[in-house]
DNA sequence: TATTGTTATACTCTATAACTATA
DNA sequence: TATAGTTATAGAGTATAACAATA
C-alpha cells in the first residue's frame, strides 16, 4: 500500500533531482546556493554571520566561499571597521541569477498544481500544513 | 505568499532531518541505507547489480560496501559460479534493523496524517499524485 | 574481447582542533 | 581574553580512468 509518506518521499526525490540538475547547469551546488540565497537576503555578510545563518561550522563556510569565489559568484571584501573580518559580497552575476531563480521558482509553483482546481489547491495546502505540524511535533519530541 | 512548492520544500527538509537523525543513531547514513534496502529486497547481490539498482558507479558501491562491512551490516561472500564476482549479503543485524525500520515507517505514515479525516487523506493522496505526475513530466521535458 | 571489482586520483560537503591576527 | 578566519586533519559520498583477474 502506498501511503502519504511514500508519496512525499517520492516527491522529495523528484524535487531534489530537479533542483540539483538546474543548479548544475549554472555551475552551482545546493550547499553553495543556500549560502548565496542567504547572502542575497542578508546583504554582504561576515563568514561568521553566514555560519550562524546556515547552521554550519565557520570552517565549512570558508570552503563554500572559496568555491563561490573561484566560480565568480562572490567576492571577499575587507570589513570597513574590523580588520579580522571579511564581507562576503555577491557579484552582479550572482544577483542576476538569484533573481532569475526566484522567477523560475514561482513558475514551478504554478506548474506543480496544474490540473488541480483552486479549491483543491487550498485543501492541499491545508493538508500539507497539518502534516508539517505533525512532523515538527514528532521531531521536537525526541531529537 | 507561501506556495505549495514552499510547503513541499519545508516538508522535504523536515523529513530529511528526521531520517538522517534516526539513521545516525543506528550507525547508518542515507547512502548506505539505500544500498541495504535494495539488498534486502533483491537478496544477496553482486556489486555490479547494486550499482545498477542504485544508479551509481561500481566504484561508489565498493566504498559503500566497505563501510557497511566494517560496521557489521553486510558480508562479502564468494559468488558460487563466477570467481570474479562477490555476493554482498546482509547480516542478521541488518535484516532485523530493516524490518524494524519498516515498522517505524508504517507508524510514521499514520502519525503524519493525524488530524486529517479519512476523506481528507484520500484527497491529499490524490493531490500528491497529481503533483508527482506534473513533476515527472517537467523532468522528462528537459533533463 | 568483455565483465567484475579494485587501486589511483580528484572534488564536494561536513566536522573538530589548533593557530594567527585582530579586538 | 574573546572573536574571525584559516590551516591541518579526517570521514563520507560521488565521479572518471587505469588495471588485474576471470569469463
Amino acid at each position: 500500500m502506498t501511503t502519504v509518506l511514500d508519496r512525499l518521499l517520492l516527491v522529495t526525490t523528484l524535487l531534489g533531482d530537479d533542483m540539483t540538475g538546474a543548479l548544475e547547469r549554472e555551475g552551482l551546488t545546493t550547499a553553495r546556493t543556500h549560502l548565496l540565497w542567504q547572502l542575497v537576503m542578508l546583504g554582504p555578510s561576515t563568514q561568521q554571520a553566514l555560519a550562524v545563518a546556515l547552521d554550519v561550522t565557520p570552517r565549512n563556510v570558508t570552503g563554500l566561499v572559496d568555491g563561490l569565489e573561484q566560480t565568480g559568484f562572490v567576492t571577499r571584501e575587507p570589513h570597513p571597521s574590523d580588520r579580522r573580518a571579511i564581507l562576503v559580497t555577491p557579484t552582479e552575476r550572482a544577483a542576476t541569477l538569484m533573481a532569475r531563480m526566484q522567477g523560475e521558482h514561482a513558475e514551478l509553483s504554478i506548474a506543480l498544481v496544474e490540473g488541480l482546481s483552486p479549491r483543491e489547491v487550498v485543501a492541499f495546502e491545508a493538508a500539507l500544513d497539518v502534516v508539517t505540524a505533525n512532523l515538527q511535533r514528532l521531531l521536537a519530541e525526541q531529537p
